[in-house]
DNA sequence: ACCTGAACACCGTTCAAGT
DNA sequence: ACCTGAACACCGTTCAAGT
């Protein structure tokens, strides 16, 4: 018995490749089509390939899972399950700024969850729970029923659409990180070389939207947002 | 001659195919492609359809346009081309309703253009004045140079995110019309089969996410940012 | 119950060849 | 200059068949 551990296991015939058959899952499939996903992005992504990464024939996929539709939505779950709740306790408008940033943090923690975000209705549970606290955030706040969905879902618009916007703005810099360019000198270069008198303002301004802080930006945003919900506040906030 | 008027057409042989056959140019391939875009949605929007529907083989678009993202940017530029401006001698509040209502209108003016929007960096012509003159509109207003672009983009993002949403909302109904369900019905039983306990906000105020009118929803959320952006005004606004 | 082989009906793109 | 035939390298999905 010895003498068989001192063997390497590839020698014991047919162990390892028994022992290395994990039965597929759900579960299982959501990790794998996650991880692949950060390799390879969104536009990459597909069935063939989560099955190969899975050791798996693609067909087998379609026993677990309705079709790549709802793979994704499930994807899109999982992630929201990531998210860190502002402690209730805080002032409203500093929830509003944590529950941004937490969002935020979210949605670039996984390559292309912007799109995946935007590709469907809420239905999951970890991203109804996300709306429903947002909700309780604002309803605590003190704010008229009506309003409160209209707020949250320009709350998380604003999240998302930032998001997008930084991700557009990376995967140019990346693509023309291929030429031996410097982003910055290739930005600005595309300004410059705009006719002067029909875009004068956008010239003007290039320094500002070339050489940002997407995080002094995103603050700006927030802030406006909430100088904004707070002027409809009908009544004062009621620390449960 | 009269004789010949009288038959149809048809019966003169490789005439009428001669005169049908119009030369290929990226006009006319961008103004198919939108058409055939408003009628199957941009998911099933192909280069292969495009071709069919221009009488033509697949290949022969290559020869006009670069790749089908080439031809999506050329979509998104054609469809801006619509948007029409509101009148710089407007109060800018005022201004910023009319942009954003303008907008919205264009970005409905197309199946799907909004995921047109979302899909790539503004580089074409007309996108690009678009922005400038929103620029135009927060300078003129006696906003700081820095905070221009940002508020800009917010706008931007937020009537795209609205319009989004409302887009999302319409497919989801779309769906259940398949089955002889009246969508109000559907959808209001989807928040009263949650669990109660963990979703009291959202089956509360789920009668104001189901019958909301969209416009009164939008105006919220643009007043909400106008407001917002008045408190940055560091200037009286120079009227030109 | 779980997985696969094989097929179906599509894609975008390229390129030598035709006119 | 403009268009096409034919191929390449992919897709998502289904389903009878295997274990």
């Amino acid at each position: 018995m010895a003498r068989r551990r001192t063997y390497p296991q590839s020698f014991i015939p047919g162990l390892e490749e028994e022992t290395a058959h994990i039965p597929l899952d759900r579960g299982r499939i959501i990790q794998t089509a996650l991880q692949v996903l950060n390799e390879i992005g969104l536009k990459e992504l597909s069935m063939r390939k989560i099955a190969d990464k899975l050791q798996v024939k693609t067909a087998s996929l379609y026993y677990h899972v309705k079709d790549k539709e709802q793979l994704m939505q499930l994807l899109l779950d999982k992630i929201c399950g990531e998210m860190v709740w502002p402690e209730p306790s805080l002032p409203w408008k500093e929830q509003i700024l944590q529950w941004g940033e937490q969002f935020r943090k979210v949605v670039h923690s996984h390559r292309d969850a912007v799109e995946l975000f935007n590709s469907s209705l809420a239905m999951g549970y970890e991203r109804l729970t996300q709306i429903e606290k947002l909700y309780q955030l604002f309803v605590s706040a003190g704010f008229a029923d009506a309003q409160v969905p209209w707020m949250a879902s320009m709350l998380k618009n604003y999240v998302l659409g930032f998001a997008a916007e930084e991700l557009r703005l990376n995967a140019f810099a990346q693509q023309d990180r291929t030429s031996n360019e410097e982003f910055g000198e290739q930005y600005s270069r595309f300004f410059r070389q705009l006719p002067k008198d029909l875009f004068p303002n956008m010239i003007r301004l290039a320094p500002y939207t070339t050489s940002t802080d997407w995080r002094e930006e995103f603050h700006f945003g927030l802030h406006v947002l909430i100088d904004g919900f707070s002027m409809r506040q009908r009544a004062e906030p009621h620390r449960q």
